[in-house]
DNA sequence: GCCAACGTTGGC
DNA sequence: GCCAACGTTGGC
């Protein structure tokens, strides 16, 4: 069982939105950065717990805890031509991109961004590194402990 | 396989 | 809108 954080955008793709998702539940397509689908293809498994994040809006923060509902499968949305994550290199046969499916476990109050920063337990945190830009991270145990203390 | 140019991310 | 960081691309 591991922790994860995943970013989303909340223009896209919100903590509402998510609750609103049937089954409160939805397939984690898009992730085009190989670091970010080999954590997904390598190593989420059922019932692994994430930090459902906020990016690129007026407060980043962790907005709820998801969970991995699904294991990796080919993320269909590389062989639609008419999208914007196609990958005209991608076939049935090998697909280059997958995901996992997650599932609301729930809402929790928003944690800024920089409340986290102002834990000097959580320095190490892949997230609060500088340059930081990888959508999807491993989070460990402790700061997993730590901050769900905080929602 | 190197590396410069380019594009994207994402906080501020 | 700025800009640092860094992944990707493509010529060589």
């Amino acid at each position: 069982m591991r922790y994860w954080l995943m970013k989303s955008e909340p223009s896209e793709f919100s903590i509402d939105d998510f609750a609103d998702a049937p089954g409160k539940s939805t397939s984690w397509f898009g992730v085009r950065n190989y670091m970010a689908r080999n954590f997904m293809r390598d190593q989420m498994q059922l019932g692994d717990q994430a930090f459902f994040y906020h990016s690129s809006c007026a407060v980043p923060g962790i907005a709820g805890i998801v969970e991995i509902c699904k294991v990796a499968h080919p993320d269909l949305t590389q062989f639609d031509p008419e999208g914007k994550y196609f990958d005209p290199k991608a076939t049935a046969e090998k697909p280059r991109w997958f995901n996992v499916d997650v599932r609301l476990v729930k809402k929790t109050r928003l944690l800024p961004l920089s409340e986290l920063r102002a834990q000097p337990k959580l320095a190490g945190m892949q997230i609060l590194q500088r340059g930081n830009r990888l959508s999807i991270t491993p989070v460990d145990a402790a700061d997993w402990k730590l901050i769900t203390g905080l929602l």
